[in-house]
DNA sequence: GTCCAGGGCCTAC
DNA sequence: GTAGGCCATGGA
């Protein structure tokens, strides 16, 4: 049993399975992971919900809105502006390099498809990854600030581990089980939101008793 | 009034 | 190549 696994088997016995996206389809993966970049999730439903009422959640019914129109429906997010170009200029790229179809783009290799979706503007490692796993079921490991702060408060990581090292330990940790992925990825930021936002340890939370065990990383 | 949320881009050194 | 500033709203 590694630190990665440990943590996963506390973590779903303490809340069970987060079931993110389990009934979202593609398209709304993608643009909810640009809305929810550095911001609330509460938020982000509240939008995608505005988006579904309204019917606009199509590649192309997107496309036709002006800006202003867009930047007006998703303002509650924060950073309406470039969120909209992002959007705008994802639903371009769908349009004019995949035929307008998620599943085209879907069918490049995993590594390939990574390094395409890190060339849009407005896609990062968090949100490229987030798509990767949630939408295309692939099965890649995502960090966010909950995983690094996790890490290393408990001394499981080092500061300057960057990006891939820390996604390449749980991956290899968990076994390449995209369903683990998943789950502990919802479940790490279910534990970031309710225990340990600002103290360096906090004794309430499922994982203080690992430390007390000297579990080692 | 201050802090922060499921990041990423751009610029200056 | 990297630290720091910037993007922005609204709830606690």
């Amino acid at each position: 049993m590694n630190i990665s696994n440990t943590i996963y088997q506390i973590l779903v016995n303490e809340w069970g399975h987060q079931k993110w996206w389990s009934n979202s389809s593609k398209f709304e993966i993608m643009i909810s992971a640009i809305l929810t970049q550095n911001t609330s999730w509460e938020r982000v439903e509240k939008v995608i919900d505005k988006l579904k009422k309204n019917e606009l959640l199509k590649i192309q019914l997107l496309l036709n809105l002006s800006n202003d129109e867009l930047e007006e429906i998703i303002k509650p997010v924060g950073f309406y502006r470039q969120k909209t170009m992002y959007i705008k200029q994802m639903c371009k790229t769908l349009t004019h390099k995949f035929d307008g179809s998620i599943d085209n783009l879907f069918k490049t290799e995993t590594s390939k498809l990574r390094l395409e979706m890190l060339k849009w503007k407005g896609f990062g490692p968090e949100t490229v990854d987030t798509i990767l796993l949630y939408a295309a079921k692939r099965p890649v490991f995502v960090v966010d600030t909950y995983t690094r702060r996790l890490m290393n408060r408990h001394g499981w990581s080092n500061q300057n581990d960057d990006y891939d090292k820390l996604a390449k330990k749980f991956t290899v940790d968990l076994g390449y089980d995209r369903r683990v992925f998943e789950e502990l990825h919802a479940l790490i930021v279910h534990l970031g939101k309710v225990y340990c936002r600002k103290e360096p340890i906090c004794n309430k939370c499922p994982l203080s008793y690992l430390l007390t065990n000297q579990v080692s990383a």
